[in-house]
Formats: structure tokens, sequence, C-alpha cells
DNA sequence: GTGAAAGCGCTAACAA
DNA sequence: TTGTTAGCGCTTTCAC
């Protein structure tokens, strides 16, 4: 295995100036840096990471921790980091959790991720009190991506206002029976989006002078199979809704399912909306409230990279902007005669 | 931060001692070793992977090179993969092609990865001769998931047979027309199983004593966009097919979609099926073969770890069963008489 | 069962 | 602009 020393003696220099003309660092004549240059390829030299890393403290890696990659969110937000981290020479370390407590245990538990990485990404989860103590006492850069962690880098939407926006969206149109699919508020594995898009649902329910009634909201569980579930018990109601807004498009599209099991016409006898623009959403014709995703992904790394070379750089809170997509599973309601009729 | 020396200092023991405690290996009695794991506990004591990887060359992480992260079926494979991994102490270096020439480029041509990993998942990507050679001069066990690579280690399903299993589903039906959907049989980013399924397509219908047309063998790029566009132009056909096998369910949901566009009735009008039980499957009832995505990658990644411990390994193909999976999206023809009359 | 000492392959501080 | 010299924090002989 060709090290630094094979080239250093290559061309005739101290092992330093070959450090120095590789990285690029200034104060290495262009000749010499050419040379030095020539003779790595030719001799097939590459860098050990490892030695590099022991010797600067640098890592030139970046630690992503995601609730589950097969789901298209997320895997769509590392898309996003991994092309600017490659851009830059940085390698991306995946953590998938995937509902494994023990998986989450360990990666936030020993601060293993300290001597492994520059900086740390961390997608749609709340982190407990104390796992945020213990990134906290990483001493890197920490971005969380999709939650709202007051005094943390974080980049988001606005969940609350997305979700007024689908609700209102649904009230624009004339329905006044409206219901909700979420997930949990609460629990370890659960991040803050849940909460803001169930206060943006409630409070434009409220405002628009409508009855807050508890039957209407329902558990999803943030999965299609759920948001299944959720719809088939709303609309199973003897005075079911006139719309339902999930609030994700995989709920959104196991509402549709549901109703299709049901019987019901989509927009006719209920309309749906959700939020994520998810890469199915066009293939069900799914209303809803489109969030750029791969670019939260993009924006994340570049922001923990920007960090890592600032020494008074402070958290930003960055939230991306989202946009209602009207396709064909939102419509006025049809008037409630007819549908009595039935 | 503290290093390995101050658990040494704390155990009053030597930290060639600790080391071997902390690494579980023999010939340190049971004292010194509780001793030592109470110590390092107690002192928040991590060891620093570059040291570790510096001194021993090993650096317990695995690169996995995937296409794009974004498609169910690959993230399927790196969630198993990363499981396994975890369970053994490996991390996961995910790198993601995503359609970046250039970036498959970085990956496979300068040796990279040599020093940065133990070994290295390549999932559904068919590596030129160039770059298997590099592969090959890595001296890292490597593995290839989802594509036909004689000499190496390979994890699959048999592709040419879950097509023939497909096609043969469509012709016990009594279908006779049937259309083909797939993807590039070649090129760079290409791999082996688009071949492969054309040619259990092909075998089939001919077997079944039925024409080869090529009007009925569309490019549906493995998208579902690409899907639909391949099954627009199958069905507006003056003679259109009475089925379709689609070779991944995305392109089979993409048909699908076509179908319903054009005011078609699946299986009524048309019958489709594909290949994969894509997590969305489910809710389109798609009749598909379902492939074991999750355990390929469970496997794959148990073998790369199984020849690190192992001198002697030998590269091993592996090949993983497929099933037939009817649900609706199938059925026999209707008489060719209805049909014309419609 | 344990320790001393020599590296692993780089980078960084200081000299020249 | 370049070289010298110390490490970085481990693992791995080889002794004892």
């Amino acid at each position: 295995m060709t090290s630094i020393k094979d080239v250093a003696r290559d061309v005739e220099m101290s092992t330093a100036t070959v450090s120095r003309a590789l990285r690029g660092l200034q104060g290495v004549s262009e000749e010499t840096r050419e040379r030095v240059l020539e003779s790595s390829r030719r001799l097939g030299y590459v860098p050990s990471p490892s030695a590099a890393g022991l010797a600067s403290g640098q890592t030139r890696t970046v630690a992503v921790i995601v609730p589950r990659v097969t789901q298209w969110f997320f895997a769509a937000i590392v898309q996003g980091a991994e092309e600017v981290l490659r851009e830059r020479g940085y390698d991306l370390l995946l953590y998938n959790l995937a509902g494994d407590a023990s998986a989450r245990h360990r990666v936030f538990e020993t601060s293993l991720l300290t001597k492994r990485v520059d900086a740390v990404l961390v997608l749609s989860l709340k982190p407990s009190p104390d796992e945020l103590d213990r990134l906290a006492h990483l001493g890197r850069p920490v971005t969380i991506v999709g939650a709202d962690m007051p005094g943390w880098a974080t980049v988001r939407i606005d969940d609350q206002g997305a979700a007024a926006a689908a609700t209102q969206h649904l009230i624009d149109l004339g329905h006044q029976r409206i219901a909700y699919v979420g997930g949990a508020t609460e629990g370890v594995l659960d991040f803050t989006a849940p909460s803001a898009r169930l206060a943006g649902y409630r409070c434009t329910v409220e405002d628009a002078g409508l009855p807050l009634l508890a039957e209407l909201e329902a558990d999803g569980e943030f999965t299609v199979a759920g948001g299944q579930r959720a719809g088939r018990s709303l609309l199973t109601m003897a005075d079911r809704p006139t719309a339902i807004f999930a609030a994700s498009d995989e709920m959104a599209i196991g509402t549709l399912r549901a109703a299709r099991e049901l019987g019901l016409v989509v927009p006719d006898d209920v309309s749906v909306i959700g939020i994520d623009d998810h890469e199915m959403a066009g293939y069900f014709d799914l209303t809803t409230i489109a969030q750029p995703v791969h670019e939260q992904g993009r924006v994340a790394a570049s922001q923990v990279l920007a960090a890592l070379g600032d020494e008074d750089w402070r958290p930003e809170q960055v939230i991306l902007p989202t946009e209602l997509l009207v396709r064909r599973t939102t419509a006025p309601p049809v008037r409630t005669a007819r549908r009595r009729g039935r």
C-alpha cells in the first residue's frame, strides 16, 4: 500500500511538503505541486483517512441519523445531504434507527460519534432532553432537520402553517366537517411536526368558526397502513366527514385506499389532502402541500459544513417554503341533501 | 477528550491491557476486565476509530454504493444491510450515485475506498470491466446485490425465472397478446436484471407458442413516469395487448396510471403484473412477483462480514426465492368479441 | 496475565 | 518555500 513516504521519496521532498501540496495549502511552489500531483497519480497514492484523522482531528465524515431510510421522505433528505457532502469531499455515515430502540440508544448514548465524525445531521427526530445533552456535548455542529428545536440549528418547513394552509384549502372549498389524520404527538420516536400540524389544523378550524370535534381526529401513525385504518374509521362514521386532511401524503394515500374500499368516490364523496408531495402523490392525483424535501437535505448539509469552517458560527433556524398543489382529490362538498339521499 | 491512557492510568495498568480488555481478547483476567470496563464507563471513554484503524488496518466500516437511495427498493436493501452491520459493530458509509456520472467515477475511479472501508456492497449496478478491475484490486470483500456477475460474490433473485413466472401467470390466465415494459439492457448505469427479465419474458412467450412481437416491448426506464409513458404507447395501439408485464412494480404502477388515464379498467380491459412487491404495491392491488428485498441487504452484509473473518473464503452466489402474489390487477382476458364490440 | 516499546500514516508547529 | 520533529491514540509484537 503506497503511503505518503513513497511519494515523498519519489519527488525527493519531505512528507510535509507532499502533504501540503496534496491538500492545496499555500506556500508550495507551483512546480513542486505539479510534481507531487503527478507522482501520486502515477504511484496510485491515496491518503489514509485514519491517519489524517488521527493527526488532524478531522474525519471529513458527517453522520446522518434517520428514523427509516425506506421512507421516501427521509431517503430524499439523505440524498440531498449526500450530494453536497460529496461535492465538498465529505463522506456520509448512515445511522438508520428503523424503530429499533436499542439502535437509537446506541447512537445517542455512547458518544460514539465524537471521534468518528465532524458533524451530525438528525432527521425528523425529537431527541430526548438526555439525548440533546449528549448532542450538545459532542462539541460538533449538529443540525436537526424537520423538527423545531429552539436553540439548535434546524432546517424545516413551517409545519403549523402548512397544516393551516391545507385545512384552509378545504374550508375555502366549502367543507365544514373536516377530519384530521395525524400521528403520535408524544413519545420517544416522535418529532415536533405532528404536534405542529395538529395545532395548525385545530387553529384553522376554530378560526373558521367550525366546531372542533375529537371524533374527527384519528391516528394514522404516519404510514400508509395507519392512514388506511384511520380513514376507514373516519369514513364509516354515521355522519362522516366531507373532507380529510392527512398530515402526510403516505397517510393520505392510505385514506384514499380506505375510501375506495368503502366504495366512496374521491373527491365527490370525500376530499383528501396531504402534506409532502410524495413521489407517488402525482400518481394518486393527490392534492397536497408540497415541501422541498431534497432541498432540506442540501441546506442542512451546507449548514453543518459552514459551521465547521467558521469559529463564531451561531445556530440558525432555516424555514423553507411550502406550496399548495391542487390536484384531483379535493373539490367542493357535494350538497348534503344529495349525500343524504344516497 | 479522554483516551485509553486515562483509563490505563485509572486502573493502574498498561494501555495494552486496557485495549485487550476492551476488545474482549483472551488473556485478560476477569477481574482486570471488569475494572477496565467499569473505569472506561465511568470516564466516558470511547476509542478513537481513526487511531484504531491506523494501528490495526481495520476500519470497521463498510461502503454501500447505491444508484439512488430514494428508490424504495434500494433503501430497503440499505436498511437490511445496516441492521446486520450495526449488530456487528460496523458502520455504513453511503455512496449515492443518483445518476451522477462524475459521482460514479469518483467512487470507483480513485481507490478512495481502499483505506476507508473493510468491505464494499454494490447495489444493482453493473460495474464496467474497468470498475471491476478496481474493485478487485481493492483487496477487500465485495458483494454485488441484484446483479449477476460470475466470479463475484452476489446476492440476487433469479431474474429470468421471476420474469418467466410473471409471464407464465398471464399465459395461464389465457392471455395471448402480452406486452413487456422493461428498461435499458445496456449502458453504464445498467445492471444485469433488465436483460435477464427481458429474456425470461421472451422465452416464456415463445415456449407457449406465442409470437414474439417487437411492438409489444416498451422501455419504461424502471421508473413510474417511464412506465406510464410505455403503458400509454402500448395501450393506444390499434390492437392493444390484453396484458402487460412490467419488469418492476414502479413501472407497473405507471402502467396502471396510463390505463386509468385512457379510461381502461384493470383487469377487465388489461391485466398488469410487476416484480418486487413494492411497499405501495398492495395499495394498487398490484399482482406481482415478490422478492425479499430487505433480506438481500441482510444476506449481502452477512456475506462480506463472513469474508472478513475468514482467510480462505470464496465468493458465493446467493439466490433468494421469489413468490407470485396474485392480487387484483390480473384476470383472464375478456372475450375478444366483447372487447372489439366496445 | 501483563507491560514496554515500536509503529500505523499522517499533520502541525517550528525552524531554516 | 521547504524540512525537521513531534506527536495523534491506538494495536501489536515480544518480553517477562
